[in-house]
DNA sequence: TTTTTATGATAGTAATACTATTATTAAAAA
DNA sequence: TTTTTAATAATAGTATTACTATCATAAAAA
């Protein structure tokens, strides 16, 4: 796959100090994103992440309101990922039909680092995102974390792929509803396949061809 | 609605006292739902519980080992209660078609109280699956926890959908994706269209009809 | 009646989720 | 170059959380 310069833009109520900008603030989100994978995010603080990084919790406080805040930073920096990616493989492509299958496949396919942003791993990224994406949006103060637009990357990318559904069926009349189905199934279904197999078809390791298939024929044969 | 007798029998694994078996356990089960409902799972304490059904922090470590048990029993027993709704109203009837409409219909409705236990709000209780549910599963122990069987309820109820969709077509690839999508979906669309409504199509509050609606299409245009 | 069982009252500990202060250092502005 | 600013390190401190432990007492079962 191709690569090119990649630069996204975060929302600024995600942090208190821009992490991009620093040697350190690279670093908490380097190794937030290895930490959290390896521990899960309940076992994961700020006193440990410092240890791991040489520096002092309070410097990490400094980046972060709390941990939910990096959580959703780095569930924000995925979805705009996904949607950057997505617009790239869909750029001059006009069978909606195509794009529809694209975005399916680009969501349901093991997802292997992008050496584009050296910082971040993609791909481990990819399985916090399965395990612990739900956890940026459930909680108490989900509407006021929505009206600062702390879930925009998600929705974002739900509206194109519904887009799309509705290019390919203007008279279709879920195509959001439809839209962020496929997505979070794309996520949850493969962490039930791992996790809870017997919540699924998918009994082998191997098996993201039947998970794109499931989403295809749920799709196609709707819409 | 008629109603009926109702006991549901427990995973011994997941309390160290059966809570049903006492005023106290039972209380905390009432509570414990009220106390989550109202202030979410993360903020919820066991001590925060004690001081409001007046007894002490160490007197619920003696029924649940942890808060995340307590949840995990909590939503065990809504499952269950779903699945005993399920088979209760599916009785009788051979259309495997209208069995599925029966299960989209039970599981997208709102949620009336049923008053034959009544230490337990099924309407709360519903809502609490709804915000907070995924987090029975999504640990680092998911696995653990699977082997347990603490996650029975959940699955038993998805293969009894499977198993309906496998009656109407024997030939479907996929059932248990689909099952597991559905008792999913009809969840988390309601839970979207209350706090992120741009993720569906179902804007206004009376819209569980619309909810039936997605569902069924989705389901009987692929099967 | 004795023994078991459940609860209440209280104490204590390590870890978590922060906030605050001060010193040091590096980079940017004057 | 000097001075100011900005970022980090080092340290301390607090309230709350997530438990464990002990002992007394009341109620129920043997």
């Amino acid at each position: 796959m191709m690569e090119l310069p990649l630069k996204i833009k975060m929302n600024e109520k995600l942090f208190l100090r821009n992490p991009e900008e620093t040697e350190l603030g690279r670093k908490i989100i380097e190794h937030s994103i290895i930490h959290i994978h390896k521990i899960g995010f309940e076992a994961f603080t700020f006193k440990k992440l410092a240890k791991e990084i040489k520096t002092t919790e309070a410097g990490i406080y400094r980046y972060f309101e709390n941990k939910h805040r990096l959580l959703l930073y780095i569930v924000d920096w995925y979805w705009s990922w996904q949607e950057y990616r997505l617009i790239f493989q869909t750029n001059n492509i006009t069978s909606p039909e195509i794009k529809i299958k694209k975005a399916i496949q680009l969501l349901s396919s093991p997802v292997e680092d992008d050496t584009t942003i050296d910082y971040i791993s993609e791909k481990i990224l990819n399985e916090i995102v399965m395990a612990e994406g739900a956890k940026s949006f459930l909680t108490k103060h989900v509407r006021e974390d929505n009206q600062d637009k702390l879930f925009k990357p998600y929705k974002d990318l739900c509206v194109r792929v519904a887009g799309f559904i509705k290019e390919y069926n203007p008279k279709y009349k879920y195509p959001h509803s439809l839209s962020s189905t496929i997505v979070e199934m794309a996520h949850s279904q493969k962490f039930y396949m791992h996790n809870l197999p017997s919540l699924t078809d998918f009994g082998g390791a191997k098996d993201e061809k039947k998970l794109v298939s499931f989403l295809e024929e749920l799709v196609f044969s709707n819409i």
